[in-house]
DNA sequence: AGAATCTTCGTTTTT
DNA sequence: CGAAGATTCT
């Protein structure tokens, strides 16, 4: 299989071949270092002989490593029975931690496998609280601050002590306090935040010989992919996962390094070869992507570094048009300069036969907003990475927090977010009471419950609600049990008879749940160590997959408990006397706690979309669960994908920030908003090294440009909705780029400065007007005609607009992403309308399909439910 | 207890 | 501008 080699430089080559050893390759940007390293996994396969799950990739996204095993198998021309693991750290660690975590145990103390993962909004709730408790300022010691320092002492290898003996002044002392008290209040949940995930490992491995051995007889060859973004503790598991061996190639580049505000160092670097002095060296200098110019001023950028080794990249493709620049009036026009230059794009390349891609990129996900207007008034379509995902949506995390404290009932930040949504009559004089009997007993809230509740601690009212929901909790987690529908029963007929004694419930000690659906065809072997974890494939898990339309399921809205045990039952995916499925489980809860009848009594707009989105999740589950997952596999999936692992290549135009897009190429970049200020962004300009960050960024950004690089600025922006905009300095990356290389597209400031006009929507309301050839005919304010008349529609949580979110993101065929403003037709029905029919009464529209009077809609009426009705039929009047 | 309204406040990047 | 908090009202 020699041609696996031919295809390949001699560089890249020699860095396919090195296996045996460490390697270290440094791989500029565009120098076709994903080829090398899937180059690397196959060859290994199939050159050497080495077993495929023998080998360990780490990448940074989930996407990525995905993408990576899917070109693998592409170069292999088959796929192996056993696979090459390929993971990003986090999702790695979760995966040994789920495993072997209890090894780290000392009598009954220590995290069990069932640990919660927090995330950043997890973390500060803790930390709020943790500051409440100390009774501090929380203005001079902002929650942001005390975290973001935590964070930094956690990335150093730091404890809490250690912390306490460096600082230098009473506040570090302060935050070391914090510290020590937050690390303890995550225990008491049996949880973990996203940095303990890699420290635990990293414990865990040190600790336990037995366990590191069993890893090192595992992976015999290690890949590190992005290793300039790595931190100590991932430089430590590398070197752990390393064994003796040390057949470990890692993958970099200096000048893209951008995470260093996440602890990454990219002494790492220098580290490596000192750790390991038999070290290979490749350097990967030829770049496939970019034109020539593109090149030269991406280079002309980073080359105003100082804290960098220096290397030339070169690139066959000579010359390339010129970078375009443009500078707007202001952040508006800037937009619609961006959507106008795409429109034309679009259409000089709709005859290509590749599908035409293209990028926005920028500093901030705030400046996302205006580009989002202007495609959308030209009626563009786009997808953009980042902003708010599915799982921040405040009814799927509540969801999701009950199925955690299903798992794990110790968490605490999950009990607190759920334990009165909907509401139950549990206030906050009652959790404030049951959190100082937390504190007092140190023990979990959830414990602390219970007790209260034994002891009467609190008023009938309040006890009668905890019970409540103590029982839902237990009752679901009986379900995880096997015969779960017997237990169920039992549970019920003691609830009716007896006001019980909680304490005499036995599901809540620490028993392993099982929750395992192949463990029931008994195909799995058990013990042998990660066997289980290849079928847990980040990659896999796509919980936007729409949903054949035999899988769709109407969530349950009874309140009976009977008619719950029913639905569980009747489903008919589980075999009497097991374990209850995912699906089974969630959809148990949405009714037992009765989230969407609440929803539904709301009856807005906005709660109908909630309700949409919930049933998504239930969809979400069913795939999930068809696909093997257990719960535990769901809930570490929901807590890891990343933004970046959004992203979906078929789509024609992307949003995102210059972060996102590393390791991506573009034909077309549009790179917004170069001023100073933003982009440096004005946190980093009193910092060189954090200048020197930006820098590498803004070079990042331009290198993922193929064929055409387009840069703008606005001369005034508007800084968070003030009245006034701010004037800006176009920034010193401008600058930097050599001027015979750019070529002026329109706007730039010969004209000197003008007054500012207040009226600055008109530019905005006419786009018609807009020219980007002449800025000030389009940037005259147009008295006349300020109709709204297509302004799009602004409200972006409108249900059709969700929907639209859910449908369509994550599939592979490219589709309208964005909602186009909904046709109302003359009568003005649309979603959200409160209408009268002359047979079913009152209700709420919920769905408009289709144009003018043919138009569908889908009604929620108050007392007959959901109906489907033809406009011009309906005969519907508009309340 | 919980909704509704007013106020303040901050805004980098994210596994 | 929008989220999160505090305050006030029912």
């Amino acid at each position: 299989m020699q041609h696996l080699l031919e295809k390949l430089n001699p560089q890249q080559r020699s860095g396919v071949e090195s296996v045996d050893g460490p390697v270290l390759i440094l791989a500029g940007a565009g120098s076709g270092k994903t080829r090398v390293i899937t180059h690397r996994i196959a060859y290994l396969i199939n050159e050497r002989g080495v077993a495929p799950d023998s080998i360990l990739a780490v990448t940074f996204t989930n996407k990525a490593a995905a993408e990576m095993a899917e070109r693998v198998e592409k170069i292999l021309g088959h796929s192996t029975l056993a696979k090459p693991v390929l993971s990003t750290f986090h999702s790695f660690c979760v995966r040994v931690l789920r495993r072997d975590i209890e090894a780290l145990r000392i009598g009954d103390k220590g995290l069990t496998k069932n640990f919660a993962i927090y995330d950043e909004s997890d973390q500060q709730s803790l930390v709020k609280q943790s500051i409440r408790r100390m009774g501090l300022d929380d203005k001079q010691l902002t929650p942001r601050i005390v975290l973001s320092r935590i964070s930094w002492a956690k990335n150093h290898m730091l404890d809490p002590q250690e912390l306490f003996l460096n600082s230098a002044d009473p506040k570090t002392e302060r935050i070391a306090h914090l510290y020590e008290i937050y690390r303890t209040e995550l225990l008491k949940a049996n949880a973990l935040d996203f940095d303990d995930l890699l420290l635990e490992t990293v414990r865990l491995l040190r600790a336990s010989a037995e366990v590191r051995e069993r890893y090192n007889r595992r992976f015999r060859y290690l890949l590190i992919d992005e290793y300039q973004d790595t931190n100590r503790p991932q430089y430590e598991l590398m070197k752990l996962l390393a064994g003796a061996e040390h057949n470990v190639c890692v993958v970099g580049d200096e000048d893209q390094s951008i995470y260093s505000w996440r602890g990454a160092d990219i002494k790492n670097i220098l580290e490596f070869e000192k750790d390991f002095p038999e070290v290979k060296t490749v350097r990967l200098e030829q770049n496939y992507r970019s034109t020539e110019i593109i090149l030269q001023a991406a280079s002309a950028v980073v080359a105003n570094n100082t804290k960098r080794k220096g290397k030339t990249l070169w690139t066959s493709r000579e010359g390339g048009s010129l970078i375009g620049y443009y500078e707007a009036p202001d952040g508006e026009n800037e937009g619609l300069f961006i959507a106008d230059y795409i429109q034309k794009w679009l259409r000089e390349n709709s005859d290509q036969e590749e599908i035409p891609r293209a990028a926005v990129l920028y500093r901030t996900n705030s400046q996302s907003r205006l580009v989002e207007e202007a495609l959308r008034r030209y009626g563009i379509q786009y997808t953009m990475i980042g902003g708010f995902s599915f799982y921040d949506r405040a009814e799927i995390k509540d969801l999701l927090s009950y199925l955690k404290l299903v798992k794990n009932p110790d968490d605490s930040i999950a009990l607190n977010r759920v334990i009165n949504t909907p509401a139950r009559g549990i206030g906050k004089t009652s959790m404030e009471t049951l959190e100082r009997i937390a504190l007092e007993t140190g023990s979990s809230v959830w414990t602390a419950m219970r007790h209260a509740v034994a002891n009467r601690l609190l008023s009938n009212r309040a006890c009668t609600a905890l019970d409540g929901f103590r029982r839902m909790i237990a009752d679901a987690r009986a379900m995880l049990e096997p015969s779960f529908a017997e237990k169920l029963t039992a549970d019920l007929a003691a609830a009716a008879n007896e006001p019980e004694n909680p304490d005499a419930d036995t599901s809540f000690d620490y028993k392993p749940v099982g929750f395992d659906f192949s463990a029931s065809d008994g195909t799995e072997p058990p013990e042998e160590p990660l066997d289980d974890a290849i079928a847990f494939d980040p990659a896999e898990f796509n919980p936007f997959d729409p949903a054949p339309p035999a899988t769709v399921i109407e969530a349950r809205v009874s309140a009976d408990p009977a008619h719950a045990e029913e639905a569980a039952t009747h489903e008919g995916f589980r075999k009497p006397g097991d374990a209850a499925t995912l699906p089974e489980l969630i959809k148990f809860i949405i009714d037992r706690s009765g989230y969407i009848r609440a929803l539904e009594e709301e009856a807005t707009p906005e709660s109908f979309s909630r309700i949409e989105n919930l049933k998504e999740l239930v969809n979400a589950a069913q795939d999930a669960h068809e696909r093997g997952e257990t719960l535990d596999q769901f809930l570490d999936h929901a807590a890891l994908v990343s933004d970046a692992d959004q992203y979906d290549p078929s789509a024609r135009i992307t949003l995102m920030t210059l972060h996102a897009a590393k390791g991506l190429e573009f034909p077309l970049v549009l790179l917004a908003g170069m001023e100073e200020g933003l982009f440096p962004h004005s946190r980093t300009l009193t910092e060189p090294d954090q200048l020197e960050e930006e820098r590498r960024l803004c070079y990042v950004g331009l290198t993922r440009a193929m064929d055409t690089l387009i840069i703008t600025r606005a001369r005034y922006r508007r800084r968070y909705g003030a009245d006034m905009p701010e004037v800006s300095m176009p920034s010193r990356f401008l600058e930097e780029i050599p001027p015979q290389l750019m070529q002026d597209l329109g706007g730039a400031s010969t004209r000197g400065q003008r007054g500012y006009q207040s009226d600055r929507r008109s530019a905005y309301d006419e786009p018609r007007h807009y020219s980007y050839e002449d800025e000030d005919q389009s940037y005259r304010p147009h008295t006349a005609n300020r109709a709204p008349a297509r302004t799009p529609q602004r409200s972006s949580n409108s249900l059709d607009n969700i929907a639209q979110f859910f449908s369509t993101r994550g599939q592979k065929v490219p589709r309208p992403k964005i909602d186009i403003p909904e046709p109302t037709g003359k009568t003005g029905l649309r979603s959200g309308t409160k209408v009268r029919h002359p047979k079913y009464g009152e209700g709420v529209i919920f769905k408009r399909e289709g144009d003018g009077e043919d138009a569908k809609l889908t009604v929620q009426f108050a007392r007959f439910g959901v109906k489907k009705l033809v406009e011009k039929f309906a005969q519907l009047e508009k309340l």
